[in-house]
DNA sequence: AGTATGACGGCGT
DNA sequence: AACGCCGCCATAC
């Protein structure tokens, strides 16, 4: 398991409830830059990390819920943010950008 | 050891 | 503006 797994898992467990990211945001805030791929790869192997890693917080630059597919259950990720305030309407989040959550920004420094 | 793929993103056409 | 290709890092086969 390389570090930068834990990387993207400490960064995706510091989204506030109700506040999504891309992956390409977390990719660029641990200087990966381009490899946004390597960050939903890392949500894949999220399920097999020990600490709980709300996912579900983490779209692409869309706020298109792409990664819907690899919960339990296809609607489990939608459900879980609407749960916490975000609407989801067709796997697209509503007011993404209001609901946006940038590491660079919010972790700046 | 080499090739293909992946929950993406940016840039070129 | 829409579509397509390339890049980027790591894992799988």
């Amino acid at each position: 398991m390389s570090d930068f797994f834990e990387k993207v898992y400490e960064v995706v467990k510091l989204i506030p409830p109700g506040r999504v990211t891309s992956y390409g945001a977390i990719a660029k805030y641990l200087g990966a830059g381009g490899a946004a791929r390597m960050v939903g790869w890392a949500m894949n192997a999220a399920h097999s990390h020990a600490d709980y890693v709300p996912a579900h917080r983490v779209v692409n630059r869309n706020g298109l819920l792409t990664g819907k597919h690899h919960f339990d259950t296809p609607d489990a990720m939608q459900e879980l943010l609407e749960n916490e305030g975000v609407k989801v309407i067709n796997d697209q989040i509503i007011d993404f950008k209001t609901h946006f959550w940038d590491p660079m920004k919010e972790l700046q420094d």
